[in-house]
DNA sequence: CGATGACCTGATGTCGACATTACTACAACG
DNA sequence: CGTTGTAGTAATGTCGACATCAGGTCATCG
């Protein structure tokens, strides 16, 4: 329906140009803000605070917040305040089994129904990681690519879906990565330059194995006590 | 972290106990509403008119849209309000395949993990629906008994994916009853039980094979012109 | 007569202030 | 000394009013 049909008279040169509301502007000030940890897990996020700080009234704030919340990044708690969410093990679990469904589906939807413009944006995605050197910027590379892969879907729940947990998954590999970044930086290009060459191959079998893999990879680091790489 | 184990000294009778906010009072009425048909699907809902009705702030109304928004039951777009969801057949053909991922998942974890009380809770799930009349009611009843499935698997992000899904299944269930109640209210209870049953024999393949056609049979009634019934 | 522009209406977006609630510390009591 | 009741405090929840914006209507101009 408001998928844009490639080959029709309409300019895809122009963008929808929707404008934002406020909220969504704070909602990303203050993500970014917990991504670069002005706000570390566990972290209690005052409105009068915030809305003292973004020199905005409570109310886009408290919208923000509640979009947060949908995205896992916080929890709200009533009369209570909100906090930076904490991932426990078991959250853990539930997001790489969760993220393991989603990513199955998209990878079955993208080999099904996927444009060649959406398979050159996988491309693109995957290239602009060979030559980062931030693991920060490598992990906001890191979803940006999965985002790629889900919006290559065409199917806009499936997106929601996995919007409830990319900023999850985002806050997990910052944990990752003060782990250990030994390797990881020299191995997601590669990891993710084979992801598309999968789904390229347009073999389903062999495409959910490497993303398994790849998700497997990742949780490893942290669970792994007895394998070690 | 918080699921309550069985066995441990904590008194399970008690619920926790925690206060709800106006918000979602207001979120069960509108929702309730929109099921009831009081708002069709593409009516506009208008925030000074149910503040006006419920006689609360706007505050709570803005909040409350913006959970039903979440759970796709509305749209909200920026200075052009709210309007309840209408379902495309390209919208039913992203609720069916993302909702079997996700219940796909659901029945491997209830199988996996799920405790007899679960199991049981299942059984009285499936069982309330033998001597139910009315469409609207047993419509109720079988969203009830997957949220059921989906509180057995034990997944707090699972049951979250869920909950941005069930609104919509239970909009398209309404819809699918308008077409043909016929056998809708004689199959359902059946069907349901045998779903119970394929997951206490924790036989992974036939209950996966038996929710598949379970949904199937949902789907088929809008999109099955070849075979009525 | 058709097209274009400004105006008007109705809605949502935003703001500041008040009411309500939960946490904390302290005092009184058993 | 442990427990319970109570006030204080600081946060969130709620409210009413103002500012802003989209859509429709009508007058004007070509």
């Amino acid at each position: 329906m408001e998928e844009g049909q490639p080959g029709m008279s309409d300019q895809v040169k122009v963008s929808p140009a929707r404008r934002r509301g406020l909220s969504d502007e704070v909602a990303d000030r203050i993500r970014e803000a917990i991504f670069g940890g002005a706000y570390p897990p566990g972290a209690q996020l005052r409105e009068v605070e915030l809305s003292a700080a973004m020199e905005v009234s409570r109310g886009p704030v408290r919208e923000a917040l509640r979009v947060l919340e949908r995205e896992g990044l916080v929890r709200c708690a009533w009369h209570r305040g909100t906090t930076v969410t904490t991932l426990s093990p078991g959250d853990v679990a539930e997001l790489d089994s969760l993220r393991g469904a989603l990513e199955d589906l998209a990878v079955r939807q993208v080999i099904m129904r996927a444009s060649d413009e959406d398979l050159a944006a996988l491309d693109k995605a995957a290239e602009v990681m060979a030559h980062v050197t931030d693991a920060h910027d490598m992990v906001r590379l890191d979803i940006a690519f999965h985002d790629a892969v889900f919006a290559a879907a065409g199917h806009q729940r499936l997106a929601d879906a996995w919007d409830g947990l990319r900023c999850q998954v985002h806050l997990f590999l910052l944990t990752r990565i003060n782990r250990s970044v030994e390797g990881y930086l020299g191995r997601m290009p590669r990891e993710h330059r084979d992801l598309v060459a999968a789904l390229r191959s347009r073999d389903i079998d062999s495409a959910l194995r490497l993303f398994a893999a790849h998700r497997r990879h990742a949780v490893d680091v942290l669970g792994g006590s007895s394998k070690p790489n």
